[in-house]
DNA sequence: GGCTTATATAAGCGCAAACGTATACCAGTG
DNA sequence: CACTGGTATACGTTTGCGCTTATATAAGCC
């Protein structure tokens, strides 16, 4: 699993929003997705933590979960070149448009 | 399928490289991916069609694929408020660092 | 009209993702 | 030490993706 297809997945882009805001226990991500249980959420976090894109620090018994920066950057390196793109054809979209 | 997932595939995010250059018919691209039968591309492309990366114009008995930069955006509106994340961490990654 | 070229769809298969239930692993507390 | 709370892993199941082979559709050409 990759950068891209661990941003794909609904569940875990809401617990980067949730990283992107603050730190958080692993408990307070699980109780974010009440539609889910505890696993699931675990496992998740276990992508996001794979490729990157989060990091844990133990605190006792709890583990505190944390944004990467440099996870998303390269999704944002993906993109880049194409916001040239959509920039240069956003205004004018088809030259040939009546 | 979303824009994430239809994103997250890298034989789309190839074909997304070349309609960036170029508009290019379906046979450009299946010759482009040569480890896929002209089935799967074409599928690749129905994918992007359907989340709106991609558009289609008939040329006579060929389709000619183009990007569409708008798709795109939707993906880069949502990476937006992590740029500034990463922007404030990243030239300080931790502040108790030792 | 028949034949070829270009592209899309259909059918079927294998595999990996995502989930829930059950369980293991620690760390704290009495 | 026994027990509880917090979190991760194991396991089995379902579901959907991506693939190939085979076929349909449609345009161009003789």
């Amino acid at each position: 699993m990759d950068v891209f297809e661990a941003a794909a997945e609904p569940n875990r882009r809401h617990l980067l929003g949730l990283l992107a805001e603050r730190d958080r226990t692993a408990g307070e991500l699980v109780d974010s997705l009440p539609t889910l249980t505890q696993p699931a959420v675990s496992r998740h976090l276990r992508v996001l933590r794979e490729v990157g894109l989060v990091e844990v620090r133990p605190d006792g018994q709890r583990r505190i979960y944390a944004l990467k920066p440099d996870g998303l950057q390269r999704i944002d390196d993906w993109i880049t070149p194409y916001r040239r793109f959509w920039r240069d054809h956003l205004a004018a979209p088809r030259l040939e448009t009546p």
